[in-house]
DNA sequence: TGTGATTATATCGTGTACGATGTAAAATTC
DNA sequence: GAATTTTACATCGTACACGATATAATCACA
């Protein structure tokens, strides 16, 4: 059994190894998005946008968990490197959709190394495959009952 | 096998739920806090000094991988609102030691809630609780190998 | 049909992250 | 022991995150 103390060193912590994982695992990716002039916030955009064109800033915004306030500083800088366009729709007024273009539709096939390269940097002696396919779909699980958890509050 | 367009699918992606629950996880920490009046990054630096107290910055940066040009804003915002004493070290004038403050001390006690306040969210239905003993195993074998190949890099 | 509630996005302020660079002290080398 | 290199922090600029709030368009319904 822990004591209270000991609860709260940082050895003990699940959040901590989550956040500075997560940090360097944005930092494998820089190197490589870099050369494609994105951030790693940017290359999840995109992510989304070359498996669905054309959708509004919400739509993303569901899919990355990412709030307006985030997003649109994000979209505009998008835009001003010609990645994406914003326009107000026609039958909404409210909402604002997103196309790539014809540059952001390119940049696909050179993004398209960019998994296997950070795929390849997650193998080592300690942790094997399955421990990362694990890993995955543990997050996952925790991602799908964090996102319930949000819903239900809105509720 | 995939496809190299699938492999740009989000859902195919292992670092984005990587990094949508660690933003998550950070969230599930502001309510409590807020009551301590301190930030997630900030209560990090606590855990740390709560363990060992007067280290110096790097020490710090050592533990919670995070630079100087993060920690020395962070640091002057603890000791602004007096969780915190900066001050440089006689013995190496280079060298700037952190130590806590009878106040930052005595904000242990109301912190060693936390952690099992925490833990009480991670359980549901879906994620059992040797996944997540799993899941903290895993990343931290994943941060003592991405720590390795920093240090390598720096050789 | 008007009017209050809801929705979709934007703005503002604060606090991280981090690459690049600066600076002064200490260590190393010649 | 002076010059060079390294170390320990700090500063600067850019880009997220996010709570709080604003605003305009749409919806709901009395």
């Amino acid at each position: 059994m822990k004591t209270s103390q000991e609860s709260l060193w940082l050895e003990n912590q699940l959040c901590f190894p989550l956040y500075a994982v997560s940090r360097m695992v944005t930092k494998l990716y820089t190197p490589f998005l870099e050369k494609l002039d994105i951030t790693y916030p940017q290359y999840l955009v995109l992510l989304v946008l070359w498996k669905e064109d054309q959708i509004t800033v919400s739509d993303i915004s569901e899919q990355l968990y990412l709030e307006s306030n985030t997003l649109t500083p994000l979209l505009k800088r998008m835009e001003k490197k010609e990645l994406i366009c914003r326009e107000r729709s026609k039958e909404d007024e409210r909402k604002v959709v997103i196309a790539l273009t014809r540059k952001g539709q390119e940049l696909q096939k050179e993004a398209e190394c960019v998994p296997t390269s950070i795929i390849e940097q997650f193998k080592s002696d300690d942790v094997k495959a399955n421990e990362v396919v694990e890993l995955k779909l543990t997050l996952n699980k925790l991602l799908n009952m964090f996102d319930r958890k949000l819903s239900e509050k809105t509720v």
